[in-house]
DNA sequence: TATTAGTAACTGAACAGTCAGTTATCAACA
DNA sequence: TGTTGATAACTGACTGTTCAGTTACTAATA
């Protein structure tokens, strides 16, 4: 039943998430306007016609595969922080060690950057990223270095600012994977860098008083 | 003598500068897909056809474009960091500061955006930017943080690590002010973030041993 | 045999790039 | 100083191509 094994095949139900995911790769690849849908549905083994049996248009395939693709990891993070009990710094570690791993590894790391890149074109959808994802994702992490504040264990810094601070290597890792690491002779040691990062963050927010 | 006060003008010398000025906003918006080259020209103050007396394709103008606008900051901080005698921690302090202040203000912010979005169908030129403007960028902090590394002002750390790290959420600034700043309510304070990035990152320098 | 997933040839619009023609400018001459 | 011919910057209508989206048909399934 694989997507390759027969030319013709009627698979309602799995067709969707095929092309979702062949979207992503090209999406990823080429940005929005350049991709081709010829080329998504090619990669999802179907022909140009059958998207449309399931998607509107380009444009809705596009804001399908945002939406689908945000939640889980939000999800899995928030669960994380909330059963958390211990000091601040510990969980932050943690969050931003899993947040890492993830970008480390994923296909989806792609996203952001595509966002970024269609902002103008799709005010709407990033207008939707940036009240839902990022907000949410901003939210948890300056909740958490709030508390750190609060109990003394982090020195008296602007959370919502630190949360920023604390993100960005890691998103920096994203764009660096997903831009120029196919030009680097020897692979770049993002985890080592996260880790470098966290050391210097946790030691810059409990140093002094 | 200004580009919209006469229809027609003969200005040979002044038009690429006006034109490039144009692709910038233009391809800032829109990225380079969906970007017009008709736009691009209303713009600068000509029509279409005008632009091709100055470039050879849209492709070339966006070359050229990326080319020219970014030599002169990297000199300038190339500048700063030779001259500078005295610690490495105020030397870092500063030249963070510079660049935030320029990401803060300055329209060629959207540079970097552009050129992640497009690395995918512009190879060449995301190597390019990689090889001669990052690695400059990136090795004169390395430098920088080696010397304090070396002096005993900072702990022991991956200098090349950091240097990224450093710079993350200025990049980050800009990504947002390219991308999302159209949605806050109120514009978020990146100078203020910017400066807690700094303090933290030079306290966690120094920290320990 | 009725239904519907999937196909592939087709259409129309958008747009990069071209080119024959237009007009500002300036040098040479009256 | 005014006229004129040569030059080249600039224009805008046109062309060819690319590609999103449509549709008339085909084949699998129930």
């Amino acid at each position: 039943m694989e997507a390759t094994q027969s030319r013709w095949h009627r698979r309602k139900d799995a067709r969707p998430a095929e092309i979702l995911e062949a979207a992503l790769t090209v999406f990823a690849e080429k940005g929005f306007a350049a991709a081709r849908m010829e080329d998504i549905s090619r990669r999802a083994g179907v022909t140009k016609g059958t998207i449309y049996l399931y998607f509107d248009s380009k444009e809705a395939l596009f804001k399908a595969l945002i939406r689908q693709s945000i939640s889980p990891a939000i999800a899995g993070a928030k669960e994380q922080v909330n059963n958390f009990r211990g000091p601040a710094g510990d969980l932050l570690r943690l969050v931003l060690t899993r947040i890492g791993h993830f970008i480390a590894t994923s296909d989806r790391v792609v996203l952001p950057k595509i966002i970024v890149a269609e902002a103008g074109n799709f005010p709407e959808l990033a207008r939707f990223y940036r009240n839902e994802i990022i907000a949410q994702g901003l939210g948890l992490l300056t909740g958490l270095i709030a508390r750190g504040v609060t109990s003394g264990e982090f020195r008296a810094v602007d959370p919502g600012h630190v949360a920023r601070i604390s993100i960005a290597p890691l998103l920096l890792a994203a764009f660096w994977r997903t831009s120029f690491a196919q030009f680097d002779d020897e692979p770049y040691d993002h985890a080592g860098m996260i880790e470098t990062h966290i050391d210097l963050l946790l030691a810059g927010l409990s140093a002094g008083g």
